[in-house]
DNA sequence: CAAACCGGGATCTGCCATTTAA
DNA sequence: TTAAATGGCAGATCCCGGTTTG
C-alpha cells in the first residue's frame, strides 16, 4: 500500500531531478565549479527507507554520495534478499552502511551472484559471514560473467576445493578482481619460475598461491619488488630462490615493500650485533622466512628475551620455529624451565617449540619423573 | 616414546586514486 | 560530468596438533 506513495514520491523526485539537471545544463557552463552543492538532490524516499532499515546514513553518504542521488534503487529488495539468506537486520544495515552501492543491484543479479559464490561455499551462512566482514568484496563488481570466469580460472590452476575455499574465505576480494588481473599475477609467477630455470611453472604458481592466499589481491609490482629484494640482499642463486619461493618464502611475498625492507635491515643489524654474519642471516631467512613478517621492535624483543634466557643465536638458527611464539609465551616458558633448572646447552631448545598443552605435559614429566 | 615436520586456523579490510562507462 | 568499476595500498603473528620420522 505504501508502494503507490513511493511511486508518487519518486515521480516527483524524478521530475525535480530532471528539472534540476536541465537548469544545471544551462548554468553549469557559466560556473562549472561553484555550484557543485546544488547538483541532483538526494532521493528522499531512499533516505527514508535507509533510515527504516537502520542504516548509518551519514557513514554511507560519506562513502558513496552518488548512490543517494540515484532515482531507482533496490534497498528493500536487497534487504529482503540478504535476510532470506540468513542475515540479521543489523547485518543488513551494516552492509549497506559500509558499501551503499549494494543497493543498486537487482534481485536477479544478486541471486545469480550468490549462486556463483555457492560454487565454492557450501552454506549461505558462510557467505553471509564474509559479507559481514567485507561487503565490498561481494558488491564492488557487478560483473557476474567475470566472476564466473574467475572461478573457472582458479580451478584450472589445479587448486582443489579446499584450497579454493580457503582462498576465498580469507581473501574474498580475489573473486572481484578482473580475470585479467588474476591471470596477470599467475603468469607473472610462472614467468619467474621459468626465469629461475624451473621446469614446472604451473605447479610453481599453484604452490605459491596456495601457500599465500593473499597473493592475488596484491600487485605484481609489490610481489616483484619483494622477490628482487630477497634475491639481491641474500645473493640467492636461481635454484635457491626457486626453492625459497615455492616453499615457506611464499608467505612473505605480499608484505608491503618498505616493511619487508625495514625488517630485513633491522634483522641484519641485530644479527651482526650478536656476532652472526651473512651466513647466519641467510640461513635463518632461508629456513624460516616468516621471521621477516615480524616487525623490528617485536622481533628484537623476542630475540633478546631468548638470548637473556641463556639460549644462543646458533641454537635459534638451528631451531627458528621457536620464534613462532610470542615473547609473552616464550617468557613464561623460560621462567618455568628456569625454575626446574632446565639446561638448554644439554637438552637443546626444541622444548620451546611446543604448544601449551604439550609443553605442560612435558614439564610435568620433567618435574615428576614417572620412575616409581 | 620424543622430536621433527607440516600445514592450517584465525583473519585481511576500508580507504583512496585512476580509469571506464553512461 | 557524475557515478561505477577497478586497482592498489598500509597494517604486521601466534598458536595448535595430526602425522611422520628416529
Amino acid at each position: 500500500m505504501a508502494s503507490w506513495v513511493k511511486v508518487l514520491h519518486r515521480t516527483s523526485t524524478l521530475q525535480q531531478a530532471l528539472k534540476c539537471t536541465a537548469l544545471q545544463a544551462r548554468f553549469c557552463s557559466v560556473t562549472p565549479k561553484e555550484n557543485d552543492k546544488s547538483l541532483k538532490p538526494e532521493n528522499e524516499s531512499l533516505l527514508e527507507n535507509l533510515n527504516l532499515l537502520g542504516v548509518d546514513v551519514k557513514m554511507a553518504r560519506q562513502r558513496q554520495p552518488g548512490v543517494f542521488r540515484k532515482i531507482f534503487t533496490n534497498e528493500q529488495g536487497l534487504a529482503g534478499f540478504l535476510q532470506s539468506k540468513g542475515a540479521s537486520r543489523s547485518t543488513v544495515a551494516s552492509i549497506i552502511s559500509r558499501y551503499p552501492r549494494a543497493i543498486t543491484r537487482s534481485l536477479e543479479h544478486l541471486e545469480q551472484r550468490w549462486q556463483l559464490w555457492r560454487n565454492v561455499f557450501q552454506k549461505d551462512e558462510e557467505i553471509v559471514s564474509i559479507l559481514e566482514r567485507s561487503p565490498e568484496s561481494f558488491f564492488r563488481s557487478s560483473d557476474n560473467e567475470n566472476l564466473e570466469k574467475n572461478i573457472t580460472f582458479l580451478s584450472s590452476l589445479g587448486l582443489n576445493k579446499k584450497h579454493l575455499h580457503r582462498l576465498l574465505t580469507t581473501a574474498p576480494r580475489t573473486f572481484s578482481n578482473s580475470l585479467e588481473l588474476n591471470r596477470q599475477m599467475v603468469e607473472f609467477l610462472e614467468d619467474i619460475c621459468v626465469e629461475m630455470g624451473g621446469n614446472h611453472p604451473e605447479q610453481f604458481a599453484k604452490d605459491v598461491v596456495s601457500r599465500n592466499v593473499y597473493i592475488l589481491i596484491r600487485s605484481t609490482k609489490r610481489v616483484k619488488a619483494n622477490i628482487d629484494h630477497l634475491r639481491a640482499s641474500l645473493k640467492l642463486s636461481d635454484s635457491e630462490l626457486l626453492d625459497l619461493l615455492q616453499g615457506p618464502g611464499a608467505e612473505i611475498l605480499d608484505l608491503s615493500n618498505e616493511y619487508l625492507k625495514n625488517n630485513f635491515t633491522s634483522l641484519q643489524q641485530k644479527m651482526r650485533s650478536v656476532g652472526c654474519g651473512k651466513v647466519g642471516l641467510k640461513k635463518l631467512i632461508m629456513s624460516y622466512p616468516v621471521v621477516l613478517y615480524t616487525g623490528a621492535a617485536t622481533l628484537n624483543t623476542k630475540l633478546d628475551c631468548l638470548l637473556k634466557g641463556g639460549i644462543t643465536m646458533q641454537q635459534i638458527l638451528d631451531k627458528p620455529k621457536v620464534l613462532d611464539y610470542s615473547t609473552h609465551n616464550i617468557t613464561a616458558k623460560l621462567e618455568e624451565l628456569h625454575r626446574i633448572g632446565f639446561d638448554f646447552q644439554e637438552n637443546g631448545i626444541h622444548i620451546l617449540d611446543l604448544s601449551r598443552k604439550r609443553f605442560e605435559a612435558k614439564l610435568e614429566k620433567l618435574s615428576f619423573p614417572p620412575h616409581d
